[in-house]
DNA sequence: CGTGTAGTTGAGTATGTTCAAAGTCTGTGG
DNA sequence: CCACAGACTTTGAACATACTCAACTACACG
């Protein structure tokens, strides 16, 4: 929680491109504009055509998409170190929106500032692209998640994800980490009703799997929740190896 | 179904970024191997490391993935002038499987020289990089589809995008376009059994929406389709407004 | 004419939804 | 410090959508 600018960012790029030291200095000259959101209130809304995108710096963003019948699909969480509208530099207009999770702390970045620096560094271009197919590849595995799983797996295997991640940035202790969802997002994170999710939650609690104390998440069966959720790694497309735990049964990431 | 390489990537890059006449040339000199592939096939697998990408020139693709309870999920179908597995440039393992759907021609080309074109120009990167991001907008919204809507609405919504996509380039006659898909198929694209896609495709010729004969989709009621499949083709972020039928009532494409 | 693939049908069942109400937690103002 | 409001979570019961299994039909291809 503590990274700020432009170590955050650089630490994402590094984790998947090779940046020599110019364009470290390319990158951390960007102008970032630092704006702080409180809980869910809109960033940019379905339909809009922003000039900026944005990464987090502190707190939690989620990706939504609503339906004419009124129902609501989250199609990915964000945590610090994401990017989440840098397509937004490719594709003119928004075919979602976003909102901030809980409070949180933003870094805006002028869309010519991101085009101006790509057009001086293919590395730089590279990692940004490349950030942007890390999310394709969630989608896709989240749409496999949604269409082809039970509900208790599908949930055991976000819950998989989002500790890999969290881990990822750092923001996991031991086998802990925040959880500030609502079991409505999760929901419509999943595509089931709130009221199911309630009880799918119970089961995997229930069965020893994890335990949730109010904002934090305890695993404490990483083996059977990797299995439970038919869990790999894999689509997240991490480099450092050390940095992904082994989901064979009994092997609790540290 | 008669365009050739370098037209139809022309007419693709063209349709989603501006070229210089230099820019055309360079695209035009990358060396292509052109190779046919049999129904069924795969192109490449979930776990590859490949060292070229590919285009589709004739035919159609579909890209999959297997869960570990040996279910199918279709997250995407490809047409002439895709490049479905474009992403495995800057990701290296593939997470996701490719599979001819049709017979079909498939141009490849040496990652290698899909980044020297890159390096060489800023507007061939955005290019490359629009196709991929166009990809993600549709996994969004597949998962906004099988997560939020009923299975009539979900293959309504289908159904919509892919005529749209084929008008997009060329594919349709009037209000007709190919339709080489299975009803497993289409059961593993919006994640549902087989036996209830055959369901509930009767249920959409038996209200007039469309017809099947052989291997020809016909719509008989655009307008109705695309309210029943709550389809907005904002996603597919098709950059020719004429390209786009409207999708009131009553308006049927042209 | 036989074989295999794809499409169709029926019946019983499972998973997850909806609706309504009660319980819990937290922050705020008196 | 207590009372209250609002958001979130939990519970029960009836219901709906879609699945599974198994058999049967239609069609294309050799």
């Amino acid at each position: 929680m503590e990274l700020t600018f432009p170590d955050i960012l650089f630490r994402r790029l590094e984790s998947i491109a090779n940046l020599s030291a110019a364009d470290r200095r390319t990158v951390a000259c960007l102008p970032l504009d630092v704006r702080d959101f409180p809980r869910e209130q809109d960033i940019v809304r379905e339909g809009d055509v922003p000039s900026t995108s944005f990464m987090v710096l502190d707190g939690f963003v989620y990706m939504y998409k609503l339906t004419g019948q009124g129902s609501r699909q989250i199609p990915a969480l964000y945590i610090p170190g994401d990017m989440p509208d840098l397509h937004s530099t490719q594709l003119k207009v928004m075919d979602a929106g976003f909102r901030s999770l809980t409070p949180c702390k933003l870094g805006f970045v002028q869309h010519k500032d991101i085009h101006k620096v790509c057009e001086t560094s293919y590395a730089i271009t590279s990692g940004f692209w490349r950030m942007t197919l890390i999310d394709a590849a969630i989608f896709r595995e989240w749409l496999t998640n949604v269409g082809q799983r039970t509900a208790y797996s599908r949930l055991a295997h976000l819950i998989c994800e989002i500790f890999i991640r969290m881990r990822s940035v750092g923001l996991t202790k031991d086998v802990s980490c925040p959880w500030p969802f609502t079991q409505e997002q999760l929901a419509d994170s999943i595509g089931v009703s709130k009221v199911h999710i309630n009880r799918t939650l119970q089961e995997l609690r229930g069965h020893g799997l994890l335990q949730l104390d109010g904002n934090e998440l305890r695993i404490l069966d990483w083996g059977r929740l990797c299995q439970e959720g038919d869990f790999d790694p894999l689509y997240l497309h991490l480099r450092d190896e050390t940095i992904v735990p082994r989901c064979e049964e009994g092997i609790v990431p540290k």
